[in-house]
DNA sequence: GAGCACTGC
């Protein structure tokens, strides 16, 4: 390592005066618990505290971050403060982009770039110091973060340092978790913030989100108002109401007003809107969905009005369906809402639901990610890690995902080939494991190697990791089905071949901008399909077979009914199955438990002279909006699916999970348990999981 | 013939 010579000119922080105590906690404990209310100053400073101390004379000071946003803006700060240029000895990296080099000695990255970091170094030796940052969002990265590190100081006992910093995180439930690691606590510089409640749930909480935002326009004080709802048709909807009541209100009865919406799928130009100043004498309303709890902050906001709802996706693993719900927020994210109205001076909250509610009936904390999504990636990251003790379903989870879930992973992964029967990773999981992609799609990559379409299936995965969405231009209806049909439709394959279809059009279009809005598109989306695509082209480039074409335009002409790449889908695809009824055009899934489903009205699938469906499709997932659908499908030929029927008779859950040899893992538990005693809580642990382990076993096995 | 919050490798 570089010897440091930084200039030290620390800025006044709250964290400043706790200097001391945390070194000293830092000192004497492999891991670390800080407690940082926002304006803290925990992201900035703590990395500089250890830097000064010493902590990157053996090793980079390596801070997560679960946004690629906040990683940039973070690290350059701190280079600011520390007067050198972002990339020598501070920088950050992020997908498509590492700005770091050989002088880098503090780090900022996203949970996800540390990740792939440890796939290749699981011991993250270049790391004297890893600090999880924001962890009571609870990303689904970090959480498997935690699980990681737990493993790893006990590996790297005497030179790493782990720090879990957060702004409200339950800190003794962590801190139990790291077997009862110090918890410090850091005051904040926010300012007071009054909290006034309805006396009861509205009806209508669009109404009564008007009457308040009225309120607050006619007789408070200047400032900003945040208004929060749960998606874009409401903020849509409130956005034009509000405007029409401020019109009818009494002239220079009270000063003008600014009407904005703020959402995630409003184009970067609209975006920004709200980042400028307001005019003189002029209050901004701002209607937004939870992009303005965490990730947008929104500057001159000092009135909050919270309907105490937000729409959250979950996974359902008995069904393999998604939903999108309306739910109650939990305290944490109330009170996060809350504060956006303290940030330059005390502010105002009003919360549309009663103290009641808000004590009794809502949830302490957001349900971490880990328990609402699919965890089949998740599950073949931690399979390819060679952790020595096996059964997956007793990784070290802060709050472990359900038995039903873990298991529906371990089928999914059997079934496009990522495991073998007794649970144990197979070369392709292996690879598959090297993509960042969703399985599916990661296995469609390899068989498309193996059938030579590798580069047609580049496209399709790229673009459907992008999830690009045709904008939605609702108030020129006609004129958006007009440019539709100029676009590829598939040739009545489906949504995977139009996806791709779509993206050699562009391509062949020099991928101009212009020609994306010309065609309806999110040009965002666009990019960013393309970058993932190039980035997959470059690590396939390094793990495929004999000579790899990966460019966009090849690949079209000698598969005309692209046959290869739907065969390679279906191969990926393999858990994603669905097979049509007889006499109409409802499909039942395919797979270890069956759903009725449809397929999504916005598919270009069409039926064919007789008006039918194709007999087999793949899906890319399943949504449960009024009905379930099938996103995203691609005909497939029936011979193809043959395969998978066979391998869904030989799927036996009791193997996948404690393979073959039923006593290996618990041997080799043993075995770490004996090599640890000196650690008693890890030894009782253990012990604890083995003996579940053997009744789990027990009673699977009658 | 329906309608999608937010992240990330």
């Amino acid at each position: 390592m570089p010897s440091t010579s930084l200039p030290a000119t620390p800025p006044v922080l709250p964290i400043s005066e706790h200097e001391d105590e945390i070194v000293a906690a830092v000192e004497a404990n492999p891991v670390v618990v800080v407690i940082g209310e926002t304006g803290s100053g925990k992201s900035t400073q703590l990395s500089q505290i250890l830097h000064r101390r010493g902590y990157t004379r053996r090793g980079t000071i390596a801070i997560t971050q679960p946004r690629r946003v906040a990683a940039v803006s973070v690290s350059r700060r701190v280079a600011q403060e520390l007067g050198v240029s972002i990339g020598e000895e501070v920088g950050y990296a992020i997908r498509f982009e590492d700005r770091t080099s050989e002088k880098t000695l503090i780090k900022y990255l996203t949970d996800g770039v540390l990740l792939r970091e440890s796939l290749s170094n699981p011991e993250l030796k270049q790391y004297s110091v890893i600090i999880l940052d924001e962890a009571h969002e609870r990303s689904l990265n970090t959480d498997i973060l935690l699980g990681l590190m737990k493993r790893l100081i006990k590996d790297r006992a005497s030179d790493l340092k782990v720090l879990i910093t957060s702004a409200t995180l339950d800190g003794l439930k962590v801190s139990k978790f790291f077997s009862g690691c110090p918890v410090l606590n850091i005051p904040g510089t926010i300012f007071p913030v009054e909290k006034f409640y309805s006396t009861d749930r509205p009806t209508n909480y669009i109404e009564s989100s008007l009457r308040t935002a009225i309120d607050i326009h006619v007789k408070e004080v200047p400032g900003d108002v945040l208004i929060f709802m749960t998606g874009k048709d409401d903020i849509d909807k409130m956005v034009s109401k509000l405007e029409e009541r401020i019109q009818n209100l009494e002239e220079g009865s009270c000063m003008d007003a600014l009407v904005l919406p703020l959402h995630g799928s409003l184009p970067p130009e609209q975006q920004v809107r709200v980042f400028a100043p307001a005019p003189p004498e002029c209050r901004r309303f701002i209607v937004a969905t939870n992009v303005a709890e965490t990730s947008l902050t929104v500057d001159g906001v000092v009135f909050v009005i919270d309907c105490g709802y937000v729409k959250q996706r979950q996974y359902n693993p008995s069904t393999g369906m998604y939903s999108l719900d309306v739910v109650q927020i939990s305290r944490v994210q109330a009170d996060q809402r809350a504060g956006r109205a303290g940030r330059t001076r005390p502010g105002k909250c009003y919360r549309l639901y009663p103290s009641s509610i808000y004590q009794k009936e809502f949830l302490e904390a957001t349900i971490p990610e880990i328990q609402r999504t699919s965890l089949a990636g998740s599950v073949l990251y931690l399979k390819s890690l060679n952790l020595p003790d096996i059964d997956i379903l007793m990784f070290d989870f802060l709050d472990p995902p359900s038995r039903e879930s873990l298991e529906d992973a371990l089928r999914q992964l059997y079934l496009i080939d990522a495991i073998d029967e007794n649970g144990q990773i197979t070369d392709v999981g292996r690879l598959m494991a090297e993509l960042p992609l969703d399985p599916s799609l990661s296995r469609t990559l390899i068989e498309a190697n193996e059938l030579g379409c590798l580069s047609q299936a580049l496209t399709v995965a790229a673009v459907l990791s992008a999830e690009i969405t045709l904008r939605q231009t609702r108030s020129k209806e006609i004129e958006r089905k007009r440019k539709r049909r100029e676009l590829p439709d598939g040739s009545g394959w489906g949504d995977h071949i139009q996806l791709l279809q779509i993206f050699e059009s562009w391509d062949q279009a020099d991928y101009d901008p212009k020609w994306c809005s010309d065609h309806d598109l999110q040009a965002r989306g666009m990019k960013f399909s393309k970058d993932v695509r190039n980035q997959l082209s470059q690590i396939i480039q390094k793990i495929a077979k004999g000579p790899t074409d990966l460019q966009a335009r090849r690949g079209r002409k000698s598969d005309p009914d692209y046959r290869k790449l739907r065969k390679a889908l279906c191969v990926g695809y393999g858990n994603q199955l669905a097979e049509r009824m007889l006499h109409h055009n409802g499909y039942h899934t395919v797979g270890y438990r069956t759903q009725l489903v449809q397929v999504h009205p916005s598919s270009v699938l069409e039926g064919d002279e007789y008006g039918k469906l194709p007999v087999y499709v793949v899906y890319h997932e399943l949504i449960n909006t009024t009905r379930p659908f099938m996103r995203n499908v691609c005909a497939v030929e029936q011979a193809w699916v043959k395969p998978i029927l066979k391998k869904l008779e030989k799927l036996n859950i009791k193997k996948l999970r404690y393979g073959g040899h039923v006593f290996k893992p618990m041997i080799v538990q043993v075995a770490r348990c004996t090599s640890y005693t000196n650690n008693l809580e890890y030894f009782i642990t253990a012990v604890v999981q083995l003996h579940q382990q053997i009744l789990n076993l027990w009673v699977t096995s009658k």
